[in-house]
DNA sequence: TTTCTCCCCTTGACAATCTAGGTGAGTTCT
DNA sequence: AGAACTCACCTAGATTGTCAAGGGGAGAAA
């Protein structure tokens, strides 16, 4: 409960950073950057969650990786959905759907 | 993650109870029903959570308790929202606004 | 009197995130 | 050439919130 610094909400770092993928295999620095830039700068994922995330992800089989290197010329390690990521995305995003409407309706209650 | 069972989202718990108290005091069975009936039975809150949370809140000073007897003669500890409370619930609310309004903005990023 | 429902509670396990570190390689500045 | 900075990776430990799984008592219903 920071003041108004942005946080995660916990359950959903998984799905955006699968979404993240969803448009092509990016490295963890540009993972972190890209669901910055999306959230208009609300969201902001530290080093210390994401690549617990993305082991647990890669050893699930949702993801995989390979070493290339980046635009920088930096050794990176990059990741990509795999065929069950990509299911898991949709679940993953009809749950948020679901679950987030639920939320709405009860905060939207008389 | 259960297969489709409804799960609170983490975080969210506290906000939803002190929604549910805005409209008046209620024991914390019956905010059960209420937040599981308003969000059309999405939403089911475990007893083992809802205690905790409570507690922790009361605590904190955002709601204050009373016991009393229930619409069925029951004994019953019926929780109210404090000034501080209100204003906590305010908070959290536009929290959650603005990170589900960030959530939304990368699931629909292109 | 047995059973059911209502209503309270706690303990321990678990999972996800954050804090707070540390490493190394390439780039830029001085 | 050396220092400082950025990129990019990683981990251990503490913390937090929720869940699972219990237990208890008192009123109502069978």
């Amino acid at each position: 409960m920071q003041n108004s610094k942005a946080e995660l909400l916990q359950g959903t770092l998984d799905l955006l950073i699968l979404k993240t993928l969803n448009t092509g295999p990016l490295h963890g620095y540009a993972i972190v950057q890209s669901i910055q830039r999306c959230s208009d700068e609300i969201l902001a994922v530290e080093e210390g969650s994401l690549y617990p995330s993305l082991h647990r992800m890669e050893e699930k089989g949702w993801i995989s990786a390979q070493w290339g290197r980046s635009e920088n010329n930096r050794r990176a390690k990059y990741y990509a959905l795999t065929r069950a990521g990509r299911k898991q995305l949709e679940d993953e995003t009809a749950i948020w759907e679901r679950v987030c409407r639920a939320i709405t309706l009860v905060l939207q209650a008389a």
